[in-house]
DNA sequence: ACCCAGGAATTGT
DNA sequence: ACAATTCATGGG
């Protein structure tokens, strides 16, 4: 899906075509922004934050994408992980047309089991290769549904997730946060972990969990846009 | 060779 | 259960 503002308003081009529901339910304009900034707006650098970057919005992702990409997303980078999926989507994904040019979307379950460790590793995945193999498989053989995860309460969801191997609490709560509208997920990566050391203990050094437990317990219902607006914050000071 | 990157698995208390 | 250590890989 080609995206851009335009005429005051989102302009999006893709093939297949989308309805204007599902842009918005993709962008999540449906919900109501402001108040859910009002609502996380607890302390002077998530105030800052928000007055940096009002009108950051997280995504509604599709759950299966969501999952592989952030597993391949593990000890990565930002570059890297897009030439992995670029890669992953132009071997296994389906190709599509847009204005001539031919693109593939990202590849089904089943593809994925198709593909295989080993030509997986192929699209610069390295360890995180037989992760997603594994995973793929369990999706494809119906032992494993990232579909109906969606509708149990975010614990429950949780503890599924961290039972795939390659799958840990940071990368559920991506999951959970991006696909599957659980906005109380807190992840904590090396940069949500150094703002809340840096920003908000003096310097002290805290564990992953620490870091999770303060931002949900501080932040409440609405913590995964807090993080958002944190790890944005943070990284753009950073430079 | 060294360091890092939107961590996870494993091992050790 | 939590915390510390190991693992892992392409790029700068």
């Amino acid at each position: 899906m080609m995206v851009r503002l335009a005429r005051g308003g989102l302009e999006c081009r893709s093939s297949p075509k989308v309805s204007t529901g599902f842009v918005r339910h993709y962008f999540r304009l449906d919900e109501d922004l402001d108040a859910i900034l009002k609502d996380i707006d607890r302390d002077l650098h998530v105030h800052e934050a928000i007055q940096s970057y009002r009108g950051l919005r997280l995504l509604r992702q599709d759950p299966w994408e969501c999952l592989i990409s952030f597993v391949s997303s593990a000890a990565s980078n930002v570059p890297k992980i897009s030439r992995c999926i670029e890669k992953m989507s132009a071997a296994h994904g389906p190709s599509l047309a847009l204005d001539g040019m031919e693109f593939h979307g990202f590849p089904t379950p089943e593809a994925l089991a198709r593909a295989g460790e080993r030509s997986l590793r192929k699209c610069e995945l390295g360890f995180r290769a037989g992760y997603i193999a594994g995973i793929a498989r369990q999706v494809a053989k119906g032992d494993f549904d990232p579909y109906s995860l969606a509708t149990l309460p975010y614990e429950e969801a949780k503890k599924a997730l961290v039972s795939l191997k390659g799958v840990g609490e940071k990368v559920a709560d991506c999951v959970l946060l991006f696909s599957m509208d659980k906005l109380e997920a807190f992840p904590v990566d090396r940069w949500v972990k150094r703002v809340a050391e840096r920003l908000f203990f003096r310097g002290r050094k805290l564990s992953e969990k620490k870091v999770r437990l303060w931002g949900t317990e501080h932040y409440g219902r609405y913590a995964g846009y807090a993080q958002q607006y944190l790890f944005h914050y943070m990284r753009h000071r950073e430079e």
